[in-house]
DNA sequence: CCGGTAAATGTAAGCGCTTACACACCCACA
DNA sequence: TGTGGGTGTGTAAGCGCTTACATTTACCGG
């Protein structure tokens, strides 16, 4: 025992009268060692409460059966539900989960990225693509297997588990010229280092245009993840533009705050304007009037990350991206276009 | 370089030619080295790509500036924001976080808190007191500082940052009963392992007795967390209990999912029946009608704890609480009870 | 009873880093 | 010119574990 106090592996091999080489097999392959000689280990670690040293582990060993994720935000709950899902599909395969945010800031993911790969992770799970060159060297000279979620890229050097943001965003475009509507307002995630909602965006454009509406008829506005920022986003955009019939959002938080203002300036959704958003999450569901969205199976998608992952690292399985598909829910909030065109 | 082709802190040393030790007193203690070789050595690094094994510097040095939180779940967003700012808090102090969920489950907890441990974490963020002896021993024989979040409990061999959940549940509840409702339902998490609920849970009770409302005019439920689990709760205690005038929730997730049942079922709040929650998230607000609650200040709970950890951690600062401040939010959800005792 | 094989255990060499201690300078001062 | 005291560096001993390899033990058939 040192002056910590902590028990180790030498101090149990001490009491129970074997080797540290017996003890260090009892942990890691309990079955080669001999029943009489586990049962006199057993007793001496938990007389000793000894507790393995996980650096010294790493440090002899080189895995850690540790896998890292770096999200952008823990504050809000977009990420949340498929992270639960991937966590627990690491945990069936004996994977633990380490959970770093970076704030939307890719120096941050940099240095988190950087963390975890200095603490041993075996996996990285990262979210989109976007991300600079020396980066994803480092990843590779490191050979650590990585995969990017919650978007699709075909290009890009580490696989995707996700869905074509540009598609899914289309299919609610297009729901919304359907109904009518020719004056779009969108509000947006700011699009720099954010490839997905550079690529959702880009689809409300590509549609339009796919439909001949004039890309004067097409109000953007950028702002933070937020519901605040939503509704203030919300209220710009229709005081510079009250010919807007349609507003569709980047993600359902941004949306549930354009709702929640429509209601505080008396704007009835979707009879005066229609409002979409885009991740179907809880808040949505419960949001008065009930949001339409477009579903991503956030579940599905961190099962098959958690899966790809273990492949990768158990296998070293070649490259392989797995593509999940979105479905559009349509609920109150989208409706058909006013006639007049004057509120 | 090892086979795998990464720089060590020996790769390093050689190629700028300066020792092992002058690299890391140059990663360490910067001031300490001179001009020059700090220049000779930075430029080995970066082209080495050089990063410092994280196992082998915890075992040489025995500290990591990593703080590890275990929170029950990641999934909802009671957590998140508080998550946020204690992590935005230890960052300033220039820690690390790491966190790991437990999905309410005492033995991942504890399976969690090890692991954490034997990372090298320098101290623990824990949510609530509850947790068996074993886990407090472990802790402090490995004399890592801990404080427990979300609730206060001066009996605690653990200092807590937080607030009391009886007291901010009674005001809620004194508003219920001032608003003439005096045959009421709750809508409970699980009380098992779960201090917070436990106490929310009692300060119905004692609030109702002391007000002098028989025992009999209360319903109470328990369930899990979950928009849905609140609906089914709602529905059942409604289904049972038609006299009920108010639902109190020991959430707010709960709370929203009994509104949007009751929307469904096209039961009027709070005309027909009144509806409160418990922590002031955002769904609240942005449910319809807006939610009735207990504000707690998440963020301000976060960023104490950061700072009370820190000063544990760095100047083994002695025991101290931090005791915060909850608020009612009255919102639309509660109000006058229904004079008519039957709906 | 012996050689041979398999099973169980021990020995000891690292893993990549930090840091106590030793050593080499260089400058100021007497 | 010799001495005291910085300042910068180097040397080398661990930190607590895993694992290749060596050794011992147990058991088999002949």
């Amino acid at each position: 025992m040192n002056q910590k106090n902590i028990a180790t592996l030498v101090d149990v091999a001490r009491r129970s009268g074997v080797s540290t080489a017996t003890v260090s097999r009892f942990i890691n392959t309990p079955e080669k060692v001999n029943k009489k000689t586990r049962d006199k280990v057993e007793r001496a670690i938990s007389e000793l409460g000894y507790v393995p040293n996980f650096g010294a582990r790493v440090m002899a060993a080189k895995r850690t059966n540790t896998i890292g994720a770096v999200i952008p935000t823990m504050e809000n709950a977009i990420f949340a539900r498929g992270l639960q899902a991937f966590q627990e599909g690491l945990h069936d395969h004996g994977f633990t989960l380490l959970v770093a945010s970076s704030s939307y800031n890719p120096d941050i993911e940099e240095e988190q990225i950087r963390s975890l790969v200095a603490r041993g992770a075996d996996g990285l799970l990262l979210i989109g693509h976007d991300r600079n060159l020396k980066i994803m060297e480092f990843l590779e000279r490191h050979q650590i297997p990585t995969v990017a979620a919650w978007s699709l890229n075909p290009h890009s050097r580490i696989p995707s588990v996700g869905f074509d943001n540009l598609t899914a965003m289309r299919q609610i475009v297009d729901a919304a010229l359907d109904y009518g509507h020719r004056h779009i307002g969108v509000i947006s995630a700011h699009t720099k280092n954010n490839d997905r909602a550079r690529e959702r965006l880009n689809a409300v454009r590509l549609t339009l245009q796919e439909r001949s509406v004039s890309p004067e008829n097409l109000s953007i506005i950028e702002t933070d993840y937020g519901v605040d920022e939503g509704s203030a986003a919300f209220e710009e955009l229709i005081a510079h533009h009250p010919s807007l019939t349609a507003v569709i959002c980047g993600n359902d938080v941004l949306a549930v705050g354009a709702l929640k203002r429509a209601r505080e300036l008396d704007i009835r959704v979707p009879d005066q304007i229609s409002i979409t958003g885009f991740d179907d999450i809880e808040i949505g569901q419960v949001a008065y009037p009930s949001l339409s969205t477009v579903h991503v199976p956030h579940r599905a998608m961190g099962s098959a990350a958690a899966e790809l992952l273990a492949e990768m690292i158990t296998n070293s399985a070649p490259y392989r991206s797995v593509e999940l598909h979105t479905s559009l829910v349509l609920r109150e909030s989208l409706g058909p276009a006013r006639t007049s065109v004057k509120s």
